[in-house]
DNA sequence: ACGAGCTTGTGACTGAAATCACAAACTCAA
DNA sequence: TTGAGTTTGTGATTTCAGTCACAAGCTCGT
């Protein structure tokens, strides 16, 4: 979040500095958090001025790892995988798709994205040749283990899974998960209560006026 | 999570009751959790026994408003509006996608995953008449705060963004975000992270092995 | 050179989330 | 009915992230 704040920042405004306080609230937290979390990265700011945003800048995108290119697989290419596949913002900061996989027979062969799709199988061989490092699974939640066994078995050890399923893998591995279903159902969960609350109080409302006494 | 879990546990297995133990494996967290966080519903297991899975299913999906169908709004239909538009994995779980607006006069017109993509501007009349809930922002980040504003002023008070950029509401909305590239890059710090020290260790083998001492 | 005015870096503190650990409550076999 | 074997529900404890608060360190005007 800091990084893209400063990137924000560093395009739109001439600012030479940044203090801890501006780029709280640009990044939605606490000042002191700020602070302590680039204080991890080594005392990169300046007493009574604030940290120079090209040094912050290039700071955090070294300890990210985003000094160097990420060459990304991308496996299933159906409707999300061909928006994903297309994107642009990933190449931004430094991941590029290189290789789609898939296992459909009327997928395999076609260009998506500049990129022709390869049959699954051919998953080993790519990241040798292509020195793949991150896996993306965008296959159906019953394909996504399978997907990320061969990810792993292909020497993959960085996946995000867009498959609603609990995919298990070995603890070297790290897989994270993007579930839109479970975004939707935090919101739904908070707009319940509320709808809940506001009804409640509303009841409550017309019971008090039913019941109140006469002056 | 646990509802997902349940769901494929009810799908598969032919098993009544589930121990908090086994729910715990299956959703990747510590049992003790399970208890707790299912004791926030109520007292719904049996000691010696466990949860019972269909009652647990209605339980959790009652708590998570999932009882009701929640009438979606889609904002910005590019690659990625497109393909959420056409996803069917929403609806399943009582998210319906009910209306999808843009501001491209080539996009509005449109039909997309059964939908006609309508202005912007017709938002507002769209809440009132299909009593919209929820919003997805899929626009360009640059146009997310506007379009986060344009339903605050509808009514909509949840909403989940997919642009990478800050949005700022009253603190009665309910904004969550999903940020893509966020996630590639806490996986490439972790991998880069293990890559330095396998480097490490491994210019460490060498020196050690050039400096032993001969037996 | 000095003091006023900022802003960082971090030890101390706070609160919340996660975990432990065990009594209570159940099943089932004998 | 009893007792061994499970598993829940939850108070107690631990762990951890977030915040506070302030000394240290910087700039700049005088
Ligand atoms: N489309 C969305 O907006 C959306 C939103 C949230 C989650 N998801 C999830 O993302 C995943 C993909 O969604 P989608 O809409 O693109 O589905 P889709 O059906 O359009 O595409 C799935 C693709 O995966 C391929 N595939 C199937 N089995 C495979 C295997 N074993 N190995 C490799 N490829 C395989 C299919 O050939 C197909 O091309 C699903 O798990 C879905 O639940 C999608
Ligand atoms: N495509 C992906 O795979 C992907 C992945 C991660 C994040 N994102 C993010 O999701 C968002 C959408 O991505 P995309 O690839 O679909 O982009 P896109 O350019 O294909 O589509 C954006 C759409 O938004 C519309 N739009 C522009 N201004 C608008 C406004 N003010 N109000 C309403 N609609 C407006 C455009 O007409 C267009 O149809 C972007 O913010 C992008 O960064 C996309």
């Amino acid at each position: 979040m800091y990084l893209r704040s400063l990137l924000d920042m560093a395009e739109t405004r001439g600012a030479i500095t940044v203090s801890s306080d501006e780029l709280a609230r640009l990044a939605g937290v606490n000042a002191a958090k700020v602070r302590k979390d680039l204080s991890y990265l080594g005392s990169y700011g300046t007493r009574g001025v604030g940290y120079d945003i090209e040094y912050l800048l290039y700071q955090i995108t070294r300890e990210l790892g985003l000094t160097q290119d990420w060459p990304t697989a991308l496996i299933g290419i159906g409707n999300l995988g061909r928006a994903l596949a297309s994107y642009k913002g990933f190449s931004e900061r430094g991941f590029r798709i290189a290789a789609l996989f898939d296992v459909d027979d009327d997928v395999i062969g076609q260009q998506v994205g500049g990129l022709t799709v390869r049959h699954l199988d051919e998953l080993k061989e790519s990241v040798n040749e292509d020195g793949l490092s991150i896996g993306i699974i965008a296959t159906p939640p019953s394909a996504a283990q399978e997907a990320a066994e061969k990810l792993v078995d292909a020497g993959v050890k960085s996946i995000l899974n867009f498959a609603p399923s609990v995919v298990n893998v070995s603890p070297d591995v790290n897989i994270r998960k993007v579930d839109l279903s479970i975004e939707l159902q935090i919101l739904s969960f908070y707009e319940q209560r509320t709808q809940a609350i506001a009804a409640a109080r509303e009841a409550n409302r017309r019971l008090e006026i039913k019941h109140r006494p006469p002056r």
